[in-house]
DNA sequence: AAGAAAACTACACATTAGTGTAGTTGATAA
DNA sequence: TTATCAACTACACTAATGTGTAGTTTTCTT
């Protein structure tokens, strides 16, 4: 039996969740609430094994919600339901703890199916939103290419990073002002940058300088 | 029509699955190879709109094929198939340009409905490794913290990573120059800094500025 | 409605940054 | 040897940055 929380404002989503979902012969509707900080007083979040949210919730939202509940112990999974498919809404659910995202005009039968697959351990989204959730891993992948920084120039970044000047960059380093002016010359050249701003964010985005 | 290229150097899942696909009408086997190198030269790579590979290939593997492939301006559809489950194959490939992977022990079934899938634009991919996937996500969640930005500071800040200058900045917010320079005052106070590199610097690693 | 805080606008000024151009030196390759 | 190239040093100049100080408007709080 699958204890499952509904959390949205609209009545009449609302209450066709209930319904459908109240049909089914596994799933049991422990709860059913307009908004975020009326489930969490009712305590059923705690005795949920699945909650199925709407991403736009008033007062605390449904990413904010979902955020709660991953940090407290609760072992629930959480659906996210949505009108929106920002990138914003998707992975700041998905970042937040929820394992489905999906689309408000869902049909009650993919309901159904996705909180099925969401307790067999699979991920309920629709097939776009899973390959925006791919892609999103390609930012992560670390860049080589001709693009290499020498190990001066390295060095160099990260001091830029640090905001220090190129005099006291050029103290650092023994080398003259100019001196460091022209490996700078070379990092915003092959970074395809024109200030040290610029250098510092692809630098860190394409995992020259380390994250820590 | 579905083009289709096979790599795979194991001949007994090669021949299995020319023959799965091959019955199928709307799907066309152009080739299928048991190396990368192989396919690579057969020049059938770029006629293809899905290619099927295998991860453990001999020679070139299937993470660095899918790598290459997706570096030359190809839009075919990769599909990883492995034995292993483990991050460095599942991550590797997803990352290297794959939008699915399957374990070697699909069935027919499955592969087919699992290349229809992808044309249609989803990833496939089973349940348990959808949700991994998602997990993964969670390191990349922005850290909380006290020094926390205001929307329009944050929208600065990232404008000041582009290397923007205050003017256009202005320009772009609708707000005077200086209005720009008071909000940054703002920033480097939250922040602890005196430069925009070393606020990008401290917006990147704090997870301020996010990297999509 | 009054007062306080936040969100701006404005001006000034010393530093720093970014870039063009050019010369020097030492190592390396043809 | 001679030419080339990377790694500097040097100078000049404009644009942009960082910061102090001060005034105005808008938005909350009570």
């Amino acid at each position: 039996m699958i204890r499952i929380t509904i959390i949205e404002d609209n009545n009449f989503a609302k209450t066709a969740w209930e319904s459908t979902l109240g049909a089914e012969k596994d799933f049991l509707v422990i709860g059913s609430y307009s908004s975020f900080e009326e489930a969490m007083d009712s305590g059923s979040i705690k005795k949920s094994d699945l909650i199925l949210m709407d991403i736009g919730l008033p007062g605390i939202s449904g990413i904010k919600g979902a955020e709660i509940i991953s940090g407290m112990n609760s072992k629930a999974l959480i659906i996210m339901i949505s009108v929106q498919d920002d990138d914003k809404s998707i992975f700041g659910s998905l970042q937040s703890g929820a394992i489905g995202y999906l689309h408000k005009s869902v049909s009650p039968e993919e309901l159904i199916d996705a909180i099925k697959l969401a307790v067999k351990g699979g991920s309920p989204m629709t097939p776009q939103i899973a390959r925006r959730v791919l892609k999103s891993l390609h930012k992560f992948k670390p860049k080589y290419s001709e693009e290499n920084l020498t190990e001066k120039e390295t060095a160099i970044l990260n001091l830029l990073g640090e905001g220090k000047s190129y005099k006291k960059i050029a103290e650092d380093m023994f080398l003259s002002v100019d001196g460091i002016k022209y490996h700078i010359r070379s990092i915003y050249e092959k970074l395809h940058v024109h200030s040290r701003a610029e250098a510092v964010n692809k630098g860190l985005k394409l995992r020259i300088l380390s994250k820590w």
